[in-house]
RNA sequence: CGGGGCGUAGCGCAGUCUGGUAGCGCGUCGGUUUUGGGAACCGAAAGCCGCAGGUUCGAAUCCUGCCGCCCCGACCA
């Protein structure tokens, strides 16, 4: 546990030093979310700078003091109260402002990271048609989990849990030399698996929101180049995040190999027990930069990772861990999975037909591999890793605001004015803070900001406003400093690297 | 799918055993006093008591059926 949140504040660091200098990706970012924004009606008028600031008194995020009676664990009774999500039914949530502000983030950070490692992005619907499914023989395999639908004209089809055959009909529609590839297609959407017995809200809901991508090659060398690029964008992806996913050698299954890992999040509240040697919790990729192109620097890194001991206990093998692992770095935990990366060979574009011209003119089959990332429940996973008996705590990189400003005297005609300089100066250094402007008593707003989680506060009352201050506190640490508002401001944004 | 539990105001709950027309706390609204960590007092609004049928003079309460939600297990991730 301690040793986990060290590693969070190091990371923190890190990742702040790495951003900084990419300041055009930065803004790049912030003008996509902010034009994004305006599209899907946020109330707030947009910024110069795109940033999309807010004032609680215009903002929807019906809190709940008490706690909701049908949630057993941290994220899903935090999400309740913190106003993050509604329940629809049994493992179908409404995304509410607050949570859907965090999807958001995972999402753009995903899309971002699949961008870099030279991955195209696509979109597949939800529904699909059983056909293409009983071609590849799994419509019967599937079983109850899969949604079954039938239309106007008694056309059997289907809410899709996956993509694999839609992408594999995409796919050899198009292609047909060795000269196309390789390609990698992903997407994030919505998909539906009817679970017996959804729990633990969005950490394993009925719906659930994924990444899911797919790799095409000509043959093993190029796949196993294209499964390494998803193991180093996923570590990537989940450390620009703030959070410590090791990657965990899976099963196979039937086609053997050691190509494929789960990214698994530890916490307390997993569903697997996970064994693994300390060793691989103290790596990182930290600002480093990564030629995906390259075949033997992606194994280096792949093999730096993968190489420690590291297993759920689906494969644990416990002679193994004895003799491998040094008894003082033998770790016993939890784990929540967040992400899952497979090669499979030709398991369906055999049966569907997807093949290719190689150099000789022989048509092989391509080879492929799949790739998930769990979007919706990394929300629910980031706060099972990051909570303390108040509420939420944000990594800077997913929190729904940058800061939280709590006015302390509303109507007070300084503290109003302090508190809107605040919010204007961090709204035009490209950052979105979340101004508490209700009426309410200090402790109140307190309450509000800690259970919400912003990871920066910035209190302004009268009382420090005397003495020209105001109290910029972490969430995480709950240490606070007294600072003018501009060097407060100043502050916030070289955290965020602005 | 097997076992268990629960549906009563926005949230958390009592009332059901023993039938007599609905209550508490929080929240909400109005007022007064307060105001640096979920304030105090006064007043108010808000319920097809999950749905349908039955028993009864009378049903939140008893009976039957259905629906929904939660928990344990199996499953899945």
């Amino acid at each position: 546990m301690h040793r986990g949140r060290r590693n969070r504040g190091r990371r923190a660091n890190r990742l702040g030093k790495r951003d900084a200098p990419n300041a055009a990706a930065a803004r790049l970012r912030t003008a996509r979310c902010g034009a994004r924004a305006d599209l899907l009606g946020d109330a707030a008028p947009p910024q110069p700078s795109g940033a999309r600031p807010m004032r609680l008194t215009r903002f929807f995020l019906p809190l709940l003091k008490e706690q909701p009676a049908e949630a057993q664990i941290a994220s899903h009774r935090l999400m309740l109260r913190a106003g993050m999500i509604r329940q629809a039914a049994s493992g179908i949530y409404t995304w509410l402002p607050l949570g859907y502000r965090v999807l958001r983030n995972v999402e753009r950070i995903v899309h971002e990271e699949q961008a870099a490692m030279g991955a195209n992005a696509v979109l597949m619907p939800t529904i699909q048609p059983a056909d293409l499914w009983r071609e590849s023989g799994r419509y019967d395999a599937y079983g109850p989990e899969m949604l079954r639908i039938r239309d106007r004209h008694d056309r059997d089809m289907l809410y899709g849990p996956t993509n694999e055959e839609l992408i594999t009909d995409v796919f050899r529609g198009a292609v047909s030399s060795y000269r196309d590839l390789p390609r990698i297609l992903y997407h994030i959407q919505w998909k539906f698996r009817d679970e017996v017995r959804p729990r633990f809200g969005v950490m394993r809901g009925r719906e659930f929101l994924m990444k899911d991508g797919y790799s095409f090659d000509i043959d093993s060398a190029a796949a196993i180049h294209s499964y390494n690029r998803h193991l180093v964008a996923y570590l990537r992806t989940f450390e620009r995040m703030g959070l410590k996913a090791v990657p965990m050698k899976a099963d196979t299954g039937p086609i053997g190999g050691d190509h494929s890992h789960e990214f698994l999040i530890l916490a307390d509240t997993g569903e697997s027990e996970v064994f693994l040697d300390s060793a691989v919790l103290d790596l990182a990729l930290g600002d480093r930069a990564i030629d995906f192109d390259s075949r033997d620097g992606l194994q280096a890194i792949v093999d730096q990772w993968t190489k420690p001991y590291a297993r759920t206990d689906e494969t644990h093998d416990a002679a193994l861990f004895e003799s491998a692992v040094p008894e003082a770095r033998r770790t016993v935990r939890r784990g929540i999975e967040v992400g899952h990366i497979f090669y499979f060979g030709t398991k369906y574009s055999e049966p569907l037909g997807a093949r290719v011209a190689g150099p000789d003119g022989a048509q092989v089959a391509v080879e492929m591999g799949s790739y998930g990332i769990g979007v919706s429940r990394l929300v629910g996973a980031a706060i099972e890793a990051n909570h303390d008996d108040k509420g939420v705590i944000w990594p800077e990189a997913l929190t729904p605001f940058h800061a939280g400003i709590v006015n302390l005297k509303q109507g007070d005609a300084e503290a109003d004015a302090a508190c809107q300089s605040i919010y204007d100066r961090l709204t035009a250094a490209g950052l979105e803070p979340l101004y508490d402007d209700r009426d309410e008593r200090a402790g109140t707003k307190f309450a509000a900001m800690d259970l919400i989680g912003l990871p920066w506060r910035v209190t302004v009352g009268p009382r420090g406003l005397k003495s020209g201050v105001v109290e910029l506190t972490s969430r995480r640490t709950g240490e606070s400093q007294e600072l003018t508002p501009e060097a407060a401001v100043a502050k916030v944004a070289a955290i965020y690297g602005r």
